[in-house]
DNA sequence: CGGCATCCTTAGGGATACTG
DNA sequence: CAGTATCCCTAAGGATGCCG
């Protein structure tokens, strides 16, 4: 990355910058990994307890604050002929995580991993699924392909 | 994503996730900043104290992790007719982080800032920088594209 | 300038026991 | 099954002061 900001723009704008805003949600470890159990289809509490190895107090929590975020949301269902339960699904704005989740995977394969784990595929074609950089014209890039900057505002009014 | 893991297949299998490995290193919120820092161009201790508003102890501890873990290189610098000073750099390994990032601040310009901060953008074009979903052979795809796998193993020996 | 030592407060998380 | 209440421990982080 080889563009700054202009110093004339102060770096308070850095404060406001949404990668802050999203680990306002996003706070801590337990919290990622109970997204990533939501993304492998888990949606009751004592599998995501288990699965994530978190205490019930704390799973509760995390859950419960993940639900007032909007990236969770609770419902009640029941099978036929069997009592009513509960489950957690992901929203949208849960859904919209998982570039986030499989980009970290994608570095934790590489630098972190034994090779152990879990990996995502494309259905069919089978290929392994990671992320890219790339802009909004569709050119993929490089990290040294791109400039940081204020952000543009819509058309000042008059 | 509408695949699951085979039952067969135990869960412990997750815990062996590279989610959870790329999330041992960056632990909290602030390895996260610091590392949106480096990429921002910063590179010395007082910048990034500063700039993602830590307290120095912490700043030191949490450089020093960074710097444990290979993801910035510290190295002593001295301009012409001043002093030697030190400097933090990305590695290779902190590079590969950029994606990560790059997917959270997406995240977060959509789901909660209120239009502020700052972005990336593609030198020349001047296109916004985001990522995607790929899979190896070029495909985009969605997340309802995609299956969860037991990671394939190269060939077994004998 | 680039830290470290010390002390203190708060947040995250486990264990255990209990409830609807 | 899906939690809550209580208690306790550790990790994260701020404030202040000192050092090469």
């Amino acid at each position: 990355m080889t563009g700054r900001l202009d110093p004339r723009e102060s770096w308070s704008a850095i404060d406001r910058c949404s990668i802050g805003k999203a680990l306002d949600v996003l706070r801590n470890r337990s919290t990622f990994l109970l997204m990533r159990e939501a993304f492998y289809g888990t949606t009751r509490f004592e599998d995501f307890a288990e699965r994530v190895g978190l205490s019930d107090p704390v799973t509760a929590a995390r859950l419960r604050e993940l639900v007032d975020e909007g990236l969770l949301e609770r419902e009640d269902y029941r099978e036929p002929g069997k009592r009513t339960r509960q489950r957690y699904r992901l929203t949208e704005k849960g859904s919209d995580l998982l570039p986030t989740l499989v980009a970290l995977m994608q570095w934790g394969d590489r630098w972190e991993n034994d090779g152990g784990g879990v990996e995502l595929r494309h259905q069919g074609c089978g290929a392994k699924v990671g992320v890219e950089l790339r802009c909004a014209d569709g050119h993929a890039l490089d990290a040294g392909d791109m400039e940081l900057a204020a952000r543009r505002r819509r058309r000042a009014g008059p």
